[in-house]
RNA sequence: GGGCGAUUAGCUCAGUUGGCUAGAGCGCCUCGCUUACACCGAGGAUGUCGGGGGUUCAAGUCCCUCAUCGCCCACCA
């Protein structure tokens, strides 16, 4: 209890109140939650998102916790059953470039070993595994050590992690169900390729880059068939026709398999029915016609068409590296040739070879093989060009799509890769219609429209919960975004190529039809059946017959019965039950893998563990994991716009899919950090301010505050970051420059005072050397000043109040004060109105309506409007007015101990309002305030907690309802604004004319007589706070000698003493304006004959008034 | 190319269904360390609300248009 106290002397110490709070936080678990009795409206449940994939965490991750974090505080309170799970994704140590340098740093054999050690048979993948697994503890200890700094009261005793083996069953489990409903399948598709890391990349993980290239324009000889063989066609000269086509990747022509032309070219009719040979191989392929390919300008294109100025008119089609061409292969049904191998060298070896054995013997073509793609290129182009078959090369800026892990050029490659379906109805289908009604657009517009089994769950969930009625984004406008991703989805590419991750689930092996059919390792599959999903399907497609155990008519998928739909080999595919019937999981896996089956190299998309999230931090799919049923669907999902189609999107079809219903009913979609340029912080670029570094110079508390204001409807928030000197440890702006890629950075080397640094971009591209004498400078910046500047006034009103309660007049001081006014305060136990001032009740209302204010803006995720009701009521109302008015009060014994009672009851109520925003800083107050056991509260309008809970954290949240709005009192408030107007003139008057701002003066208020009896009655606050004397108030007040005349809140205001010529005519000036424009509104007859009476009347009475003021003056 | 958003004080941003003299924080200027707070207090200056048009008695707010910037998606002929 004293040292509550005594520490309150102190000045405001973020740092160790953080620690002491912390401390109180591990020891309490306050945070820990078990599922209960308690309705389903009373549960309340967030899971944490994974951080992102490069593992920096900075503001973006930093701006959303602290969102979530005031969510689940303020449900606690609420007296919810409230859960927070805190995870970490292994997304952010996948990457292999980063492995790669972290075992190279480490002195560890580099990934290749690793591989040829498998490739050799050996346990290299395991040791990989160790290996990062390791670093993954390093890392969740980073990610975890953040949040639990910044005061996420999340429930440390339920961490997860995606490769834990809960949510690696969970993705087993996950994986079993789809594949039994045929969601996954297995297919050749050109997918996005990442060469360097050797692994196929999702749509949205590819990165578009512009980059500086160039069309070629290369000649095709022109052929025609006669009898079996084919002959070159001339031209109207006489010489060997060309089909000239226009590329920007003119080594892919090795794998050419048709040229377009759009029938509607004039040239189109001449070459129906011909061919061209490609240089290098001496294919012949076919010239086909196609609407597709742009009409050059000359031919009757589209001048506005970007593509027709470059088109030459014909295109040529590479299907297999080329995703337009392969649409055109499918349609055509041309041949396929693949001519790199996986690190994008030319190569016979992947399809070319097996299609074209003669090309083994093709001399010209030797010197390409093995060529990476840019030596291909310039070989390609060369071999054109010393053939005059190089028509021109134009310079050409485009984008180019780039891996995201290793920011290679991305090559479409034709691979077999595993698939989720999504564009089932069952996936995007559900997740649309899951959306509220009114988040929805009209059935017409979405291309998807609504399955039938969507609207059987919508059904459901209406009966199962009347309340939510389906997800709901805020702001509302990303429901947008949500559904036109799923309207335009493509099916998922799931397989990714890496070590670290889940591994595919599936076994495989390849049977002979009819031989196989007899053997044991067939005989074994039949007895599988029941524990498994298994496929069966001709190899090297994907045409299956699928044989579910559940499925009693198995028999007719005999596969003896199969001889006319499969001849030669069949593969079979086997998904294990993760919840076999009577045989564990891994015994199946072992006896599969003596039969000789093989498990899938590949691991899955990391997106498709983060897709179980909401389901599998909850212990799904265990069925004694009563944390399932009891939070899933979670309340709500905090995060960044990018994530809706990668995350959300893949969470609502994989819990739709699963539990047939929602992972959580509310995204709140908070708005993007970008740097002082409107750039969204990098690594790269080194603008990313580290949310430790902030907490180190500001503290938690102001972080947090200032990142809730920060968080308005707007999609964007600019944060001009700074640097720290790390010489003096001053801020100061950085210098800037810009890359060549166009954006604004810090210099590299920056200079402050004559010292120099290097900035966090300088040391994040190299481009300078930390060196002890020019150490590398933190982030920071201004913004969280804002945070600061509250939590230092909040915690010195707190000392305040605290000391004036408690009856000492200076805490700690070791002065005695004490005079009769400063005994002990009588604990009273009755609210005693009568001896409320005009300032108390309307201190009182203010309080209301900024609890009223702080209800309305959490619930509707206005995160902005409660860090500034909160704020704007401590400082601006109780700060700067209160707390001055209840000084001369709390001398007053008469009216001491009820002005404490208000005083204990702001704090009470404020510290309760705004612990989810600022928890530490409250929660330690609120221990003192405690400790004071000082009467507090207004009866049940304002119940107070503070002698009843011992820690603000789960003491209830202040609710407006209809009691507390017997406080707001609208009179009140009239009469102290206009108070504050006469204070105000009265220290304008006293500023202007350099008063002392110790010397009293001496003023006389002229007012009407109806507001009299306010000036009289609140003498004491003008007087106090304006440091004066009233000498006479009243209608009949004479105007002293020696005065200063000027006017507020429609009062006369003499300042004797002073003498202002100015002040009048400045008046005089102003009145004059503003009555010139009411007479214009006035007499305008359409306002006074349509505008609301009410703004009419308003208009007049306000007209009056400033005729009255200027006829004075 | 499709979608979303932004443009308000020197900077970063509020401004809810159109209606009081357009606000806040920081910065700037003047004065003040008065026992809660100098991370403070009192006061002050600064705005053609991106440009143009329209609807309306009334537009920062609604509509059209132009310009600039940003983000997401699609696109490598």
């Amino acid at each position: 209890m004293e040292s509550n106290q005594a520490e309150l002397a102190k000045a405001y110490d973020a740092q160790s109140i953080q620690k002491e709070v912390t401390q109180m936080w591990d020891a309490e678990k306050l945070w820990h939650a078990e599922p209960d009795e308690r309705p389903r409206e009373k549960r309340y449940s967030i899971v944490i998102p994974p951080p992102n994939v490069t593992g920096a965490l900075h503001l973006g991750h930093a701006i959303n916790n602290t969102l979530q974090d005031i969510l689940i505080r303020y449900h606690r309170m609420l007296g919810d059953n409230t859960v927070w799970l805190p995870g970490t994704d292994h997304a952010g140590i996948a990457t292999q470039t980063v492995v790669d340098k972290r075992l190279q740093a480490e002195g560890k054999p580099a990934l290749k070993e690793y591989k040829a050690c498998e490739a050799k048979g050996g346990n290299g993948r395991e040791q990989f595994l160790q290996k990062v697994g390791e670093w993954k503890t390093e890392y969740e200890a980073r990610i975890l050590g953040q949040l639990r700094a910044m005061g996420c009261s999340c429930d440390w005793d339920r961490t997860a992690f995606t490769m834990d083996e809960p949510r690696s069953k969970a993705v087993r489990e996950a994986f079993f169900q789809l594949f039994k409903a045929g969601l996954i399948y297995r297919g050749k598709r050109l997918v996005n390729w990442d060469p360097v890391t050797q692994t196929a990349l999702a749509d949205d993980e590819v990165e578009m880059e512009e980059v500086d290239g160039s069309f070629y324009y290369l000649k095709y000889p022109v052929y025609e068939q006669s009898g079996t063989g084919y002959q070159p066609v001339n031209d109207e000269h006489g010489q060997v026709a060309h089909a000239t086509v226009a590329t920007t990747r003119p080594e892919t022509m090795l794998g050419d398999t048709a040229v377009a032309i759009n029938p509607k070219d004039p040239r189109a009719a001449s070459l129906r029915g011909k061919f061209v040979t490609l240089p290098i191989v001496d294919r012949i392929v076919p010239i086909i016609e196609d609407e597709y390919v742009v009409l050059p300008i000359a031919h009757g294109g589209d001048e506005n068409d970007a593509k027709a100025k470059f088109s030459s008119g014909f295109l040529k089609v590479t299907p297999a590296h080329d995703p337009n061409d392969y649409i055109l292969g499918q349609k055509y049904n041309l041949p396929m040739i693949n001519v790199m191998a996986p690190d994008a060298s030319i190569s016979l070896d992947h399809g070319w070879g097996a299609l074209e054995p003669h090309q083994k013997d093709n001399e010209t073509l030797k010197r390409y093989i093995g060529c990476n793609r840019e030596l291909a290129r310039a070989s390609v182009v060369e071999f054109f060009k010393a053939n005059g078959l190089l028509e021109k090369i134009v310079p050409y800026r485009h984008s180019v799509g780039h891996s995201y892990r290793s920011h290679a050029p991305i090559e479409p490659y034709l691979s077999d890769q595993w698939y989720c379906k999504v564009t089932d109805p069952r996936m995007a289908g559900a997740a649309n219609a899951s959306l509220a009604p009114d988040q929805r657009s009209s059935p017409s517009e979405s291309s998807m429209g609504v399955p039938p089994m969507a609207q059987q769950q919508e059904h459901e969930r209406d009966a199962h919960d009347t309340k939510n009625d389906g997800l709901r984004f805020f702001p509302e406008r990303h429901a947008k975004t949500f559904e036109s991703w799923h309207n335009n989805i493509r099916d998922w590419c799931i397989s990714r190529q890496l070590w670290w991750g889940h591994r595919i689930p599936v076994w495989s092996k390849t049977f002979a039809f009819p031989n196989d059919i007899e053997t044991d390792a067939m005989e074994m599959v039949y007895e599988w059946a029941g524990r498994a999903s298994i496929v069966f399907t001709p190899k090297g497609e994907w045409n299956p017959r699928n044989w579910n155990f559940e499925d009693s008519n198995f028999e007719e998928y005999d596969p003896k019965d199969w001889n006319e739909q499969i001849a030669g080999e069949f593969e079979c595919f086997v998904c294990i039950d993760t919840d076999p019937i009577y045989m564990a999981e891994t015994v199946i896996a072992q006896d599969l893998e003596k039969a000789g089956f093989t498990r899938d190299p590949d691991v899955l998309d990391t997106w498709f563990s983060s897709a179980l999230w909401p389901l599998s931090t909850l212990g799904w799919p265990e069925n004694d994991a009563k944390a399932v049923d009891y939070w899933n669907p979670t309340s709500v999902l905090a995060t960044g716009r990018d994530i809706i189609t990668l995350w959300v999107s893949r969470m609502v079809m994989f819990n739709q899919f699963l539990e047939n219903r929602l992972p959580f009913q509310t995204v709140y979609i908070n708005p993007t950090i970008q740097d002082g340029q409107g750039q969204r912080m990098s690594k790269s670029l080194g603008n990313g301010v580290d949310p430790m570094d902030i907490i180190e110079s500001h503290g938690a508390d102001a972080m947090r505050f200032t990142l809730a204001s920060m968080a308005t409807q707007t999609q964007d928030v600019k944060l001009p970051v700074d640097l720290i000197d790390p010489h003096t440890g001053e801020t100061f702006e950085p210098k800037f420059i810009t890359t060549p890629a166009g954006h604004v950075v810090a210099a590299p080397i920056q200079e402050h005072k004559g010292k120099k640094c290097i900035s966090s971009y300088g040391a994040a591209s190299g481009a300078a050397k930390p060196t002890p004498e020019m150490p590398v400078a933190k982030n920071t910046s201004s913004k969280f000043d804002l945070g600061r500047f509250f939590c230092n006034k909040l915690w010195n009103a707190g000392r305040f109040v605290l000391m004036q309660i408690s009856g000492q007049s200076s805490v700690g001081s070791g002065q005695d004060h004490a005079t009769a006014a400063h005994r002990p305060l009588p604990t009273a136990h009755f609210v005693d109105e009568s001896k409320w001032s005009t300032i108390d009740r309307w201190i009182l209302s203010r309080l209301a309506r900024t609890v009223q204010a702080c209800n309305e803006a959490i619930n509707s995720y206005r995160f902005d409007n409660y860090a500034k009701a909160a704020y704007d009521f401590v400082w601006r109302d109780f700060c700067d007015w209160y707390l001055e008015a209840s000084k001369p009060a709390m001398k007053d014994p008469n009216r001491r101990e009820e002005t404490a009672r208000i005083l204990a009851t702001c704090m009470d109520v404020s510290l309760r309002l705004m612990h989810p925003m600022i928890p530490f800083i409250t929660e330690k107050l609120w221990w003192a305030l405690r400790d004071t056991n000082a009467p507090s509260g207004i009866d049940d309008r304002f119940p107070t907690f503070a002698s009843k809970k011992p820690r603000v954290m789960t003491a209830p949240f202040p609710i407006f309802d209809d009691r507390m709005d017997t406080l707001t009192s609208g009179g009140a408030e009239r009469v102290v604004e206009r108070l504050q107007e006469i204070v105000g003139a009265i220290r304008n008057v006293r500023n202007d004319n350099k008063v002392d701002q110790k010397k009293r003066v001496n003023v006389t208020l002229v007012c009407e007589s109806a507001i009299c009896h306010h000036l009289e009655n609140n003498r004491e606050f003008i007087e106090g706070l304006a440091l004066c004397t009233l000498d006479a108030v009243g209608p009949d007040a004479k105007e002293p000698a020696n005065s200063t005349k000027t006017t507020a809140a429609g009062v006369t205001v003499f300042v004797v003493g002073v003498i202002d010529a100015g002040a009048a005519e400045k008046r005089k000036a102003e009145l004059t304006k503003q009555i010139a424009g009411m007479r214009t509104k006035l007499s305008n007859e359409g306002y006074v004959a349509k505008a609301p009476p009410k703004v009419v009347e308003e208009t007049r009475a306000m007209l009056a008034a400033a005729e009255a003021e200027l006829a004075k003056l």
